[in-house]
DNA sequence: ATTTAATGTTTACAACGGATACATCTTGGT
DNA sequence: ACCAAGATGTATCCGTTGTAAACATTAAAT
C-alpha cells in the first residue's frame, strides 16, 4: 500500500535523509552547547529516530565528529573563497582571507576546536584522518595560492618557482593565523585595545612581514608596524591573465 | 596514637595524598592514550581508590582536567626556563624557548591540547577556567620577558618603554609559535623535509622578523627566508630611538 | 578524650556507547 | 508485476560511566 500520500515530501526515503540530518543535529549541538561532549543518544532524539539509528551511518561516535568536523572544513574553505571576490591586490586578498578565518573560528569555537581536535588526527581509523586532512588540505590550498599569486605578482618576497619556498611561506602564514585564532578563542590575556582591532592589527603584521620591500626603500614590516601604513601602494600587477594555474 | 611508623613514607595522612596521585594518574593517562576520554573510575581504579573517592577533590570530572592542564602549563613554563639557562644573546634565547615550547606539544599533544581545550576555556565553572588561564599567563610571561629583554638590548624591533608594543610582538610570537605547534601535532601535510628542520625553519623565520635591522644592512627575514640573502637594501631605521609607538 | 571535619567506601541509579536480533522499506533483476 | 536482497530503522540487552546519598574511618582541634 502506498504510504507517502500526504507526507511526501519529509520522508523521501526510509526516514529521511538521516546522515544529513544527524551530521546537522551535531553541527547545532556543538554550537550550543560549544562541546562535543553531548551523547550519541541525544543526537538520535533530536534528530527523531531510534537512539541506534546513528550507527548505520556512522560506525562510532567518533566517525559522526568527524563528519561533523569536515563540514567546519568546507565552511571554512567556503568562506575564505568567498571573501576573495573582488580583491585584486594580493595582499589584501590575504589579508581579507585570514581576517575571514579568524572570524570564523571565532564565531563558533568549539566546532574550530574540534576540526583541530583528538577526534580526527588521532585515532586507529584508516578514511577518518584521511578524510578529514584532505578537507584541511583544500582549506590549506586557498592559503597557498593566494601566496603563490602574490609571489608571481612580485609582491611577497617569495620565489613562485621554489615550491619549496611558498610551501614554507604558506605554513608560516597559517601557523599565525591558526595560532591566532586559538588565542582569539581563549580570550586573549587583558589587552587593551579591543579584540576585532587586535586581530586586525597582529593580521596586518603578519602578511606585511610577507612583503617584498618595496620600491621606496621602506622596509614593509616597518612601515605597517608603524601605524602609518603605507596605504596604498598600487599594486604591482604581471601581465593580464594571472594564469594562475591556481591549483584548487 | 602514631601510625606511620613503618610505612611513613606513602600514607602521610588518611590513604596518601590523593589529589596529587590523582592528577599524576591522569596525566600518565592522557600520554598513554592521547585522549582524555578516559572515565574517573579509570582514575579512581589506577589509584587504587574507590571510585568515589576523586569526588572528595574534584567537584567533578573536568576539574581534575582543569588540574592536569595546569600541570602541563606548569612543565611548559619550567621547561622554557631551563632551556635559557646558559644562552645570552636574546634572539638565541627566544629561538631555544620556542623550539622547547614546540618540542613539549609534540612530546605530548593530547596533554597539549588539554591545556587548550574546552575544558578550561569555556565552562560554567567560575575558577576553573581562571587557574587555568593564570598558568598559561605564568608561562606566556617568560616569552615576554625575552621580548623585552632583547627590545632593551636592541636587537628586537620593539620599543621597550611601549607595553601595547611588546604585548603585541609577544602576541604575535605566541600566535605563530602555538599554530606551529598544532600543526605539527597534525602532522604538516606532506612536507619534504623532515618536521623538525621543518620546524626549525619556522622557528628561524618568525624570531628573525622581529630583528631591528642589523648594521650590515640585511633584511633580516627576507635574508633567512629567501636563502638567497637579499643582499642588500639598506636598511632604513626610524631615528635612533625608534620610538616609534611601533608596531604590533 | 571527645567532638568535628576531612577523607574514603558502599550502594544506588539513570544515561551512555555499543551489540544482537528483528522489522520494514527501496530497489533491481526477472 | 513479483520477489529476493540489501539498506535502513526499532526493540532489547549489557557492561560502564558520572554522580548522589548514606555510611565508615581517621586526623586534628578542643
Amino acid at each position: 500500500m502506498p504510504k507517502k500520500i500526504h507526507a511526501a515530501k519529509t520522508q523521501p526515503y526510509h526516514h529521511g535523509d538521516l546522515r544529513r540530518a544527524l551530521i546537522e543535529t551535531a553541527l547545532r549541538l556543538v554550537t550550543e552547547d560549544q562541546d562535543w561532549a553531548f551523547s550519541l543518544r541525544e543526537v538520535a532524539r533530536r534528530a527523531g529516530v531510534s537512539h541506534r539509528a546513528p550507527y548505520n551511518h556512522f560506525p562510532e561516535k567518533l566517525d559522526l565528529l568527524a563528519a561533523t568536523a569536515v563540514v567546519g572544513f568546507e565552511r571554512l574553505r567556503d568562506g575564505m573563497r568567498r571573501a576573495m571576490v573582488g580583491i585584486d591586490d594580493p595582499e589584501a586578498l590575504l589579508v581579507a582571507i585570514c581576517r575571514t578565518y579568524v572570524c570564523l573560528g571565532l564565531d563558533n569555537p568549539a566546532l574550530y576546536r574540534l576540526m583541530f581536535g583528538p577526534a580526527l588526527s588521532d585515532s586507529g581509523s584508516v578514511d577518518r584522518p584521511t578524510v578529514a586532512s584532505l578537507a584541511g588540505a583544500e582549506a590549506r590550498a586557498v592559503l597557498k595560492d593566494v601566496i603563490l599569486l602574490g609571489a608571481r605578482a612580485g609582491v611577497f618576497a617569495v620565489s613562485p618557482d621554489d615550491p619549496q619556498d611558498a610551501f614554507l611561506t604558506a605554513m608560516s602564514v597559517w601557523s599565525a593565523v591558526h595560532g591566532l585564532t586559538m588565542l582569539a578563542i581563549d580570550r586573549i590575556p587583558h589587552s587593551d585595545l579591543p579584540t576585532d582591532e587586535l586581530i586586525d592589527k597582529l593580521l596586518r603584521m603578519v602578511v606585511a612581514g610577507l612583503r617584498r620591500s618595496p620600491p621606496n626603500g621602506r622596509a614593509g614590516r616597518q612601515a605597517i608596524r608603524s601605524g602609518i601604513a603605507a596605504s596604498a601602494r598600487p599594486a604591482f600587477r604581471p601581465a593580464g591573465t594571472t594564469r594562475g594555474k591556481g591549483r584548487k
